[in-house]
DNA sequence: TGTACATCAGTGAACGCGCGTTCACTGATGTAC
DNA sequence: TGTACATCAGTGAACGCGCGTTCACTGATGTAC
């Protein structure tokens, strides 16, 4: 068993890499093997079929990153402390892992749509977050849904700018300025 | 002629209709050619293949769009008015055809890597624009590509809200809003 | 006007390659007695 | 401890389907004389 699950985690890190340089469809079951260094049929003992690696993948880190700012949303006390340490997490795990970002971020749109819409998705949390903050008084009245959009809007179009090589070095260093710019941009819709 | 730019615009019509739904991998030839209403032979007298095609279809709107906001840039005069007149300029085009945008969205990471980097694109005629401004006195010293980001960020990811039906109606009526969260977002970078 | 010919967009059947998936097999590990 | 057996992760060759692309052909249109 310990073997196993050395030959799965193999299998994950190949092709979270593999699918986050081509995306899906750009690679094969034969890429993955190779780079993993199992057989084919090895990664059919893990997986039913490389829909459900990629789905699983693409669900388990997008659920996790859910989890974790709704922690952090729970934890923190104000508005602009949870949209501060929420920016500030999501550089943090961008830095850490920029693979899996870009994987989450190309297979978003397809991927996303056959996820079962539960309260643990990033996007419902932050609209969780707009919405407490108006009934406490921390912001005017505005679409939830608005909010939400303009705070991922800032953090994620950065990461794809530095994915792309046009904003270099860490993301952590700019995370209280995007934090600013994120709250900004929620007060500057209403 | 007059017939074969008929099949052409039948062919571009429902090739940016299936990629924009189901990504330009999830579409075969045949798919294309069935919803043009034509042989999949025919396609190829209009391009050498399906890379092209995508490619083509892709650089075209992604360039236009560029020339068009440069347009905007060099007519205006501040910049909180550049912004607003192309956040306006942008809602009114993904209002017009949501399809096209969705197509150009989920396709820009397999097809703008392979565009030659030039003037036209979006980016660079925004990242002009907040580099105008900063020489101009009119926002605070910052990172130009940083500026660019949060701004396009805004409407970005409000446009996936719209397409994932987060947000409904049309999109123009939200471009004065999502002006201010734009400029304010920027400002608040510094 | 009529005839012969060239051109070329469009057709649709066929090809062949690459891919996801399957499956008979191997060999290591665990268990019963 | 030793033997017989069961289990199961992993192997690698093979399969067959779907796809992008090709190509001989059709028929409409334009041109020369």
């Amino acid at each position: 068993m310990t073997r196993a699950i050395g030959v799965r985690a193999k299998v994950d890190r190949a092709a979270v890499k593999l699918f986050a340089a081509k995306g899906v469809d750009g690679v094969s079951i034969a890429d993955i093997a190779a780079t993993a260094g199992v057989s084919q049929g090895a990664l059919y003992r893990h997986y039913r079929s490389k829909d459900e690696l990629a789905s699983q993948l693409f669900s388990t880190a997008y659920l996790r990153t859910g989890a974790e700012l709704d922690a952090i949303r729970t934890a923190r006390i104000g508005f602009p402390a949870k949209v501060i340490a929420m920016v500030e997490h999501f550089c943090a795990i961008y830095d850490q892992d920029a693979a899996l970002f870009r994987f989450m971020l190309i297979a978003q749109h397809d991927l996303l749509p056959q996820l079962a819409s539960g309260e643990r998705a990033p996007v419902a949390v932050i609209e969780e977050a707009v919405a407490e903050a108006i009934e406490r008084g921390e912001i005017d009245p505005i679409n939830v849904a608005a909010g939400a959009a303009v705070i991922m809007g800032v953090v994620l179009q950065t990461s794809i700018f530095h994915l792309y090589g046009r904003i270099c070095g860490p993301l952590l260093p700019y995370a209280p300025s995007l934090a600013r710019a994120a709250i900004a941009a929620v007060r500057g819709l209403a």
